[in-house]
DNA sequence: GAGAAGGCTTAAAACGATTCAAAACTCGGG
DNA sequence: CCCGAGTTTTGAATCGTTTTAAGCCTTCTC
């Protein structure tokens, strides 16, 4: 039953079981694989074939512990639920295979801690980059990173120091976008759905909310109600209108969703409260999700470049690496644009 | 400036720099690593300080050549876009945390190729064991991975061997369910937008359509009218509805999409064509998707357990993994169940 | 037919962590 | 003051690959 191969027990067949194999040496085996042309064909053939019979497959480990690093980069992102999230990772990816790199990705579901352990990660298995979306006051971790050697490009948030890049969309013009929309059309009085403020796009989105306010001449104190959840999804938004209604005083008649997700939820709540949409509230979301137009109210919205944001951001990571010093960093900003629906214009 | 640390360039540290800034051997900063207690307090200290200092972070793929492997497994599911694998996604990473293994996620997009490649790197990288979601005929290279000591589980498919586990809902009983429904309601001739057969789950749904068709002696060849798509998601189903459109003969009145994201944008195109649903069209979509009930027409569709259909599968992994040789293979199936909505019954 | 020039192949030295047998301590008891 | 039993620490071997200098063949030139 048994081959000449004496037993390799069932230990994975490394090179040197190759080299044995054909015949050679080690290091014809890797030539083999790495410099195909600079061995003889009768050799190649033989390790080739060698190679088939043993089903050998490279280790990684020792290859990169060898090679010191691997063509791969690393992705954070707060939520890889939020469709907002998988087109700018599609992006990321499209520019990443072009330079043959293969992307790592995850999800922080916006905790700090689960985006340290996932750093680490990334860190320890030898990532040439990473691209994060903080979740929170992660920028020390980020630049320590980036000084062991590691790039670091910031996604869909505004680097807030010069020697580190980002893309981003202009989440302050985007928060302004909305109010400005609902003003426009009345609304004195604006319930806002938020996440924590140190996640950067909640804090600038509602600077633009702030924003919009003051140019209107409303006072936030009265015009304003902010609700503040945990989770940036549907089971969030829902829980924000559940505490709207529990509190007193006036009703808003108008509610901006720090995103879509969130709106959905939102407006599940809403129908379970019998609100009408838009006649007794007048609801914007952010992000413009691939379903936003198809809803029962069709979602006014804040669009956004996804696949273009992690393009972008990965091209920038790509070329910090290829330019080193002479690179120059940069703050990339796309604006945001705003599509008007029914669910807050009954014209629409 | 230079401290008395000698030169090291810019190389990130290795264990060495650090038990030479201790004034240790690496044995011992291995151990202070790795078991701590083995180690008098006052070393400890003076080598976590060096840690520290130097801002040492393990190399993982020293670790693992030297360890043999690492606790992490990988998964490939169809789309990484799609609400349902993402669901699924996070069943399986719930029930892999209790056992400290980490999960590297991957989307195929239904490409055979694709799936291959993240497949072998998922082998090179040593992970223990694979989840996946196969796209076409890779049983084979799903067969060999396991001889070579990669445990696998199929996710979402029902296993075609005995040696192979698998975690699936019944496909055919959920097509089944969906053409019943729709022939309940009268409908004597049904469009089916479905993807290539290949994918398990095509298959099997397009199985059931044809038995709930026979059941009720109905000829497939009148009551069927099949389109075939190449990607499953909003763009294949819009795609679908224009190709429906494009043939000639008799309109259905009902249509069977695949999953709720072809059914998505099958309703866009429809509303598109000026269709009334579910007055001129029935409309059943299958995933029962985050935003199913909240669309313009709220979808009919089939429920699947997503959240835990991947704990099931994670833990059948681990199982295997940890009982060994005494592993009983098994093919859990869970029953689907239809969520009746507006998109096919006006009354819903 | 000697020497040079190439083309292939080899052997050995890394890469950074873990492990384990052995050495070096410590401490109490005789 | 030595012995022995712990307790800590050490140093070398090892994992599987890549890389490099050196060596061996051929073949060619004169």
């Amino acid at each position: 039953m048994s081959t000449t191969t004496r037993g390799r027990a069932d230990r994975r067949p490394s090179i040197t079981d190759v080299a044995k194999r054909a015949g050679v040496s080690v290091g014809t085996v890797s030539n083999v694989l790495n410099r195909p042309d600079q061995v003889s064909e009768a050799t190649r053939d033989r390790v080739l074939l060698a190679i088939e019979e043993l089903q050998f497959v490279r280790n990684a480990s020792a290859r990169q512990l060898r090679a010191g690093t691997i063509q791969t980069i690393g992705a954070i992102v707060l939520d890889i639920a939020n469709p907002f999230f998988t087109e700018v990772a599609r992006g990321v990816e499209d520019r990443l295979a072009a330079d043959e790199y293969t992307l790592m990705l995850s999800s922080s579901d916006e905790d700090p801690e689960r985006e340290a352990r996932y750093l680490r990660l990334f860190e320890e298995h030898g990532v040439q980059g990473v691209m994060v979306t903080p979740s929170a006051g992660s920028l020390d971790a980020l630049l320590a990173l980036r000084d062991r050697g590691i790039d670091v490009v910031l996604l869909d948030t505004t680097s807030p120091v010069d020697d580190i890049s980002s893309v981003a969309v202009d989440d302050v013009r985007g928060g302004a976008l909305a109010i400005e929309h609902l003003i426009g059309l009345g609304h004195t009085r604006i319930a806002f759905i938020n996440g924590p403020l140190t996640i950067k796009q909640c804090h600038d989105r509602r600077a633009g909310v702030l924003e919009a306010l003051a140019t209107a001449g409303l006072d936030p104190a009265d015009a304003l109600v902010e609700i503040t959840i945990g989770s940036l999804n549907a089971d969030g938004g829902e829980a924000g209108i559940d505490e709207l209604f529990a509190r007193d005083g006036d009703r808003p008649t108008a509610l901006f969703c720090v995103n879509d997700l969130t709106a959905l939820g939102a407006l599940r709540a809403l129908r379970a409260h019998g609100v009408a949409i838009p006649a007794e509230m007048a609801v914007v979301g952010y992000d413009d999700v691939v379903f936003a137009s198809m809803l029962t109210v069709p979602l006014t919205s804040v669009r956004q470049p996804t696949h273009q944001l992690g393009w972008t951001a990965a091209d920038l990571l790509l070329r910090q690496r290829s330019e080193g010093a002479s690179f120059q960093h940069q703050r990339v900003q796309f604006q945001p644009e705003l599509v008007v629906r029914g669910s807050s214009d009954p014209s629409a």
